[in-house]
DNA sequence: TAGTGTTTAGAGTTGC
DNA sequence: GCAACTCTAAACACTA
């Protein structure tokens, strides 16, 4: 498994070699006539066998941003020939009205196509299997045999892309795992085995902190969010393999003996000191602990402990973090963006997309903070779960599976042409 | 009880 | 070849 990860990610040739043949971008029909953002990799999509039916699919489409939430299966799964996609015209808004009450089911985005068009050729496209397919070029096979592939991201990024797409820049564990679920497909099975991997991640890795629940919002499991000097982990905007691990200052000194903690002569820590973050507002309370301390080692971000803004005290968590993180985000240059790699998030979504996230972002923040405060009853768990599943789902990540294959998949077209 | 979080261990992959 | 990184499995503790 892991070789085809590796091999996905890094064999970038191959990835033209593959997806940069015409045939497999064959338009259909109507389809072709949608210039937005995405529809080429519709179009793509579209090229299955037997979608034939391509009139619903023309003029303004039905909401299909989210289609890949529980319909992922039958649409990956979905056989060429069954004819199935022949009720997606009529189907599709439906399924996006019932997977997601809070988006409207008619959306004339052209981005929002670009989500099953890029979950789509994710399902595709991706080359982990049935490689022996793509050179056979029979169609049905071909594609089929992309369904569920794994994509050439680690865990790690996987979370920190969840993370940094999230309107709140913070997400539970278990909308962690519905993001990966809902953009990636192949994280629909064996979930024991990598949810267990996230959480490891998690735990073990010093760029992502637990944000505890507020007390008024109780709930199963903490928030998770980035360090806030983790930005720079995956250089050059490449999420496949990040070039050093981060690592905490204090841990460095401490952690001598950890058998793969990494670190070494290639590892650059940044600092986390909480006292010389260059976050004043973002303390790090480190309760790591060291080789001979039983307790837990989890980083745990505390800004009730320390919190010289002017955030009143009456804020909790994770409103609190919620608001020092999401000013963070917007007004913080983000290394993430920053870059235009293949594999970038930033090819995960496009320009326009970007800014009508962040628009968005701002949007909901600003309505957040607006008419719910941060001790509201909307705010901590509540609203972190509604803006988790809203915004950090829908919002965040619409344009994300949009992006994802869209940018990944489809990009390497780009620079072959 | 299920979900969450932590920790350890081992093996594979990658970069230097 | 080595170190670092990643993945996977498993055990265990804690909590809603």
């Amino acid at each position: 498994m892991l070789n085809a990860v590796k091999m996905e990610g890094h064999e970038h040739s191959d990835w033209n070699a593959y997806y940069g043949e015409p045939e497999c971008y064959t338009s259909v029909g109507n389809m072709t006539q949608h210039t937005g953002l995405g529809m080429n990799s519709m179009s793509t999509y579209m090229s299955i066998p037997g979608m034939t039916s391509t009139s619903n699919m023309t003029g303004n489409p039905m909401n299909m941003s989210y289609v890949n939430t529980g319909v992922n299966h039958s649409m990956a799964g979905m056989s060429p020939g069954s004819g199935a996609m022949h009720s997606m015209g009529a189907g599709m808004a439906g399924m996006s009205t019932a997977l997601n009450p809070n988006m409207s089911p008619i959306s004339t985005q052209s981005p929002s196509m670009n989500a099953l068009t890029s979950y789509s050729n994710m399902s595709v496209m991706s080359p982990m299997y049935g490689q022996s397919n793509i050179r056979s070029r029979d169609p049905k096979t071909y594609r089929r045999s992309y369904t569920h592939a794994k994509p050439p991201y680690s865990y790690i990024s996987l979370i920190t892309m969840a993370l940094q797409q999230s309107t709140t820049k913070m997400l539970t564990l278990n909308e962690l795992y519905q993001w990966i679920q809902d953009l990636f497909p192949f994280y629909r099975q064996n979930q024991q085995r990598w949810q267990n991997s996230i959480r490891h991640s998690l735990s073990f890795n010093d760029c992502f902190l637990k944000v505890p629940r507020s007390p008024d919002k109780p709930g199963k499991g903490s928030f998770w969010t980035l360090h806030p000097d983790s930005g720079n982990m995956f250089e050059n905007g490449c999420y496949l393999r990040r070039q050093k691990r981060f690592r905490c200052e204090k841990d460095l000194g401490r952690e001598t003996g950890r058998k793969t903690s990494g670190g070494g002569p290639n590892s650059s820590p940044e600092s986390c000191n909480g006292n010389e973050s260059p976050h004043p507002t973002l303390s790090v309370k480190d309760v790591k602990r060291p080789v001979s301390d039983p307790k837990p080692r989890q980083q745990v971000m505390s800004p009730t402990e320390h919190a010289p803004t002017p955030v009143p005290q009456t804020h909790h968590l994770p409103s609190q973090h919620h608001s020092v993180l999401v000013h963070e985000a917007h007004l913080k240059p983000d290394h993430h963006y920053s870059f235009n790699h293949p594999f970038s998030i930033n090819n995960l979504m496009s320009s326009e997309q970007q800014q009508h996230h962040h628009k968005i972002d701002l949007k909901t923040y600003e309505q957040m903070m607006q008419y719910h405060g941060y001790g509201s009853p909307m705010t901590g768990a509540l609203s972190m779960g509604s803006m988790s599943n809203k915004t950090s789902l829908d919002v965040a990540s619409t344009p994300t599976d949009t992006s994802y294959y869209q940018g990944v998949y489809s990009r390497p077209i780009m620079n072959s042409s």
